[in-house]
RNA sequence: GGGCGCUUAGCUCAGUUGGUUAGAGCGCCUGCCUUACAAGCAGGAGGUCCGCGGUUCGAGCCCGCGAGCGCCCACCA
């Protein structure tokens, strides 16, 4: 082949260019579903439709898509899903901010006015996600991006809506729930983030009724006193005891609030006494219940004083904070003030300080429902890959709160619930009604609250497959395969999927949920854009091409732990596949007119056969080997296992060994030997490639395609199975046995910086099988040791330029030219020498315990014999040499 | 307050049921433009496997205690 034909080196754009144009032509992703193929489903977790996309889907994306890939190759029938849940908060939140560098807010704009907007921007995110899904070379089916808006999909998430009610799972009621005042909407207890932060524990004293006493009590939150309705003690504490039923004077508002005895207090905290706030906090409200105390909501929806907060009416909660505690120490009321490290909850969107407050939601009762989820799990029916996570669930699923899943926003998935004006009830539908069943009137107005995101994310294993109609593609793949997705959202998603599935389907939606680890950067931060310290994945893959950044985030995917994202590795990884591209380039401009593939039966064929050399058996042996390995690596989900093997084998066996001891072969340019060789590089390129696909599509559809193959495209070809009729031990032995002869030459001439474009004649002592071997691979021997020639003898010349060196073929001597620095290699000889006293010393240490020698298994006590022996041989001829070079 | 995890080479990490001299990539040092690849090739240095104790013929791995770090959950003012 002209050289020219194939470029020096790799070039990810245009590689890519050509192949994902190409797969998306030929809809190779399509899901066949009139096929009897064993099948395999992901239902996709969403790319980030509302930004670019960030490292930890294209991590999780990436990994779904070489198992797809994989079972795709071993003939499955796969689907896979993709698409994206943006009903709700962080949709709401990207388009207000586009609407804020415009000083535009939504509320200026209407409801409508803003939901058409959303409907508008979606067709551009769409846009975007299919680049996304492209550049990654994600293979599935491009015309099934799932969009939870969509009409079907909201079909689905009305018709659990309405079910769940019927069946008294959802209920609606007056709850104090986690309110962010920034989004002003309900969130749920899983998007309120606890962190600790610094602040101050106040203590602040309130007069008692017609009495010159008072009692002090502590708090971190001076602003929710106008709301106190009461102050509480412990009812065994003494201090106290004479003073519950008294009545107190709240500073700075006059007014009067009971003391009341409850256990929630803790005796030992602060004072002893706790105010009593039920109207913003979650205990004083649980507090207030029991003791029927009144609300006073001081603070409102957008965190704003309210008119029950007097004086401080308009203010914001920090103005208020600031005021109160500056009226309480001018009145003083204010007795002291410590600094105190207290946990403060933010809205997981917009990291606004959360408020609690009371109001009107809609709930899920979800223990019930938990509790067949928790079995599936017990029963093995599903499984946690790492399964140390199936703790954390069990953990939170036992322990589950219900969930509240009505948010005040404007864009989501609006619950079908109406109130009638003029009679009052409520209705909830699966078809918008026309008029009330109860009166008969239209005036009919729909709740505006829409649901949690995450409610309808729950039905994405069936929901996306045409549920609730009976669709063949429902039939076929649910439950799904597998689960794959970031362990941060087994709360969120993961266990809603597991509950919603069994309950509607009666099936738990996939059977294995693999969780990776999150991406962080090279300082071990997580990577979010809040921090600015995100990686666009794309930009990436400008820098360093799809297949390299595929590879690196596979073989960096450890069980179950967090990837700290390393450009150093990256570089690598496209290094890698510059070298696929030169091996195959190798092959190329050595092959002739005529080749053709090699299938697996001619392989196995040519491997029977009398006539391969063993250079050739032995690279089948070993790529057998590999393609086992990477195939059980896979199915356990190691990625880095599988790749790393694949990486190793390619760059180090194949590359290094094998194509390096073919060149002499090569150079024959005809005979068996050549013809046979050229036809097992083919078949090994051929699998290797194959086995690299799913981890690096575009380089190696490229290369499949320029060298003789068997198909449309590699996306659709075999993965290579292992095949016993390949495996070669013997070969195996003699091939290592060369490699060690040759590293030892290296060695010997490297350290003793022998220049290697200088050839030398090597003199060998060996017995005589090896020299038979040593003969037969002359030529290979000759060119990886950079020799000129081989001298087989029965001893030595006692020549002091001769520099000896050991393998397990055999000593030998490197005939050097000019003389050798004998000091240099005195001392090296030394060093080796005592470094194999050590050793021995050790193994001597061992054979000399009775106890080891009684106790351990045989194999283990003759393997360390035979270490001994082989060392006390090689001692005694570093020995002899030493002496020779007068050491 | 509960739970989970981590600590191995300068850096990032493997190390599967305990058994050869604890590995890889990057980095570092030395020598090479060898007609696939300098995004390359060959060779080399570098480790008290966090500490202490225990089990065992034998521990990076199992058990106990301790130290440091990280994460998750939980209503403590």
């Amino acid at each position: 082949m002209n050289p020219d034909q194939i470029p020096k080196s790799y070039d990810a754009p245009a590689t890519e260019e050509r192949w994902y144009r190409f797969w998306e032509e030929r809809k190779f992703f399509a899901a066949s579903d009139g096929s009897s193929a064993p099948r395999f489903c992901i239902v996709m977790p969403p790319p980030n439709i509302t930004g670019s996309l960030h490292m930890g889907h294209a991590l999780t994306n990436t990994l779904q898509d070489i198992v797809v890939r994989w079972k795709r190759m071993q003939g499955f029938n796969t689907l896979w899903v993709p698409g994206t849940d943006h009903a709700g908060i962080g949709t709401q939140n990207v388009i207000e901010r586009q609407l804020a560098k415009k000083k535009i807010h939504r509320n200026d704009l209407g409801r409508e006015k803003f939901e058409q907007i959303v409907w508008e921007w979606k067709e551009q995110a769409e846009k975007t996600i299919h680049h996304q899904l492209r550049r990654m070379g994600f293979s599935c089916d491009w015309s099934r991006v799932a969009f939870t808006m969509s009409p079907q999909l909201s079909r689905a998430v009305r018709e659990v809506f309405v079910t769940l009610y019927e069946e008294g799972w959802i209920y609606r009621g007056e709850y104090m729930v986690n309110w962010c005042p920034r989004c002003t909407t309900a969130i749920s207890d899983l998007e309120a983030q606890h962190h600790p932060e610094q602040g101050h524990l106040y203590y602040v004293r309130y007069p008692l009724q017609n009495s010159g006493d008072s009692v002090t009590v502590a708090t971190t939150r001076p602003e929710t006193m106008l709301g106190d309705t009461a102050v509480a003690v412990h009812p065994d504490d003494d201090r106290y005891r004479n003073l519950v039923g008294k009545i107190l004077i709240l500073p700075l508002l006059n007014r009067e609030i009971p003391i009341i005895s409850d256990s929630i207090v803790q005796k030992d905290f602060g004072t002893g006494a706790l105010k009593i706030t039920p109207a913003h906090d979650p205990n004083d409200y649980q507090a207030g219940l029991r003791h029927q105390l009144p609300l006073v909501q001081v603070i409102d929806e957008s965190g704003k004083m309210t008119a029950q907060a007097g004086p401080y009416s308009g203010l914001s909660r920090e103005q208020a904070r600031q005021k109160v505690l500056h009226d309480l120490k001018e009145q003083g009321f204010l007795i002291k003030t410590e600094p105190y490290s207290l946990s403060v909850a933010r809205c997981q969107r917009c990291n606004t300080v959360v408020e609690p407050l009371v109001s009107t939601q809609w709930f899920v009762k979800i223990a019930p429902l938990a509790e067949p989820a928790i079995a599936a799990l017990e029963t093995g029916r599903i499984r946690f890959i790492p399964a140390n996570y199936e703790r954390v669930y069990f953990e939170w699923m036992r322990n589950i709160h219900d969930w509240c899943i009505s948010r005040q926003l404007w864009w989501g998935h609006r619950i079908p619930a109406w109130y009638c004006e003029a009679c009052g009830r409520m209705l909830v539908s699966r078809t918008d009604p026309e008029r009330c069943p109860h009166c008969g009137e239209a005036e009919l107005r729909q709740d505006p609250d829409v649901l949690d995101t995450w409610f309808s994310s729950a039905l994405w294993p069936f929901s996306t497959l045409g549920w609730p109609e009976k669709t063949r593609d429902l039939e076929l793949f649910y439950p799904n395969s597998v689960m794959m997705t970031g362990f941060d959202i087994i709360f969120f998603w993961v266990a809603r999927m597991i509950m919603m599935g069994i309950h509607f389907m009666g099936e738990v939606p996939f059977g294995t949920v693999f969780l990776n680890g999150l991406v962080r950067n090279e300082q071990k931060q997580k990577m979010s854009k809040s921090k600015e310290n995100a990686v666009d994945p794309l930009e990436i893959i400008d820098q360093y091409g799809t297949d390299a950044v595929r590879f690196t985030l596979a073989v960096m995917t450890g069980a179950g732990s967090d990837i700290i994202f390393s450009t150093d590795r990256m570089i690598g990884y496209r290094s890698f596949a510059n070298k696929i591209w030169n091996a195959v380039r190798f092959l190329l401009l050595n092959l002739p007119e005529d080749a053709s593939p090699v299938s697996a039966d001619e392989a196995r064929e040519l491997a029977s056969g009398r006539s391969l050399s063993t250079v050739n058996r032995w690279i089948l042996h070993r790529l057998n080997a590999i393609v086992a390995e990477v195939n059980e690596d896979l199915g356990k989900f190691r990625f880095d296992e599988s790749s790393n093997a694949l990486y190793h084998f390619f760059w180090h066996e194949l590359c290094d060994w094998y194509l390096e001891l073919s060149k002499p072969v090569l150079n024959l340019k005809s005979g068996e030997d050549h013809e046979q060789t050229i036809k097992t590089m083919i078949y090994v390129l051929d699998v290797s490639l194959r086995a690299l696909h799913p981890f690096m599509p575009f380089i190696t559809e490229d290369l499949w395609q320029r060298l003789p193959h068997q198909g449309e495209s590699i996306t659709v070809a075999p993965y290579p199975m292992p095949d016993a009729g390949l495996t070669n031990p013997e070969a195996d032995r003699e091939m290592n046995q060369i490699i060690d002869f040759v590293t030892s030459v290296r060695a010997v001439r490297s350290e003793n910086n022998l220049d290697p474009a200088r050839k030398l004649p090597v003199e060998l002592v060996v017995a005589s099988q090896q020299r038979h071997q040593l003969q037969r691979y002359q030529p290979a021997i000759l060119a990886l040791g950079r020799l000129s020639e081989i001298r087989l003898v029965e001893a030595f010349h006692e020549d002091g330029n001769h520099l000896r060196g050991f393998s397990a073929m055999g000593e030998f001597a490197l005939v050097a030219e000019t003389e050798v620095d004998r000091q240099s290699e005195l001392e090296r000889l030394k060093r080796e020498v005592a470094k194999i006293r050590e050793e021995m010393e050790r193994q001597t240490r061992k054979l000399s315990n009775e106890d080891f020698l009684r106790k351990a298994p045989q194999p283990v006590i003759d393997l360390t014999r035979g270490k001994q022996a082989e060392l006390a041989a090689k001692l005694e001829k570093l020995s002899a040499e030493l002496t020779r070079l007068g050491g």
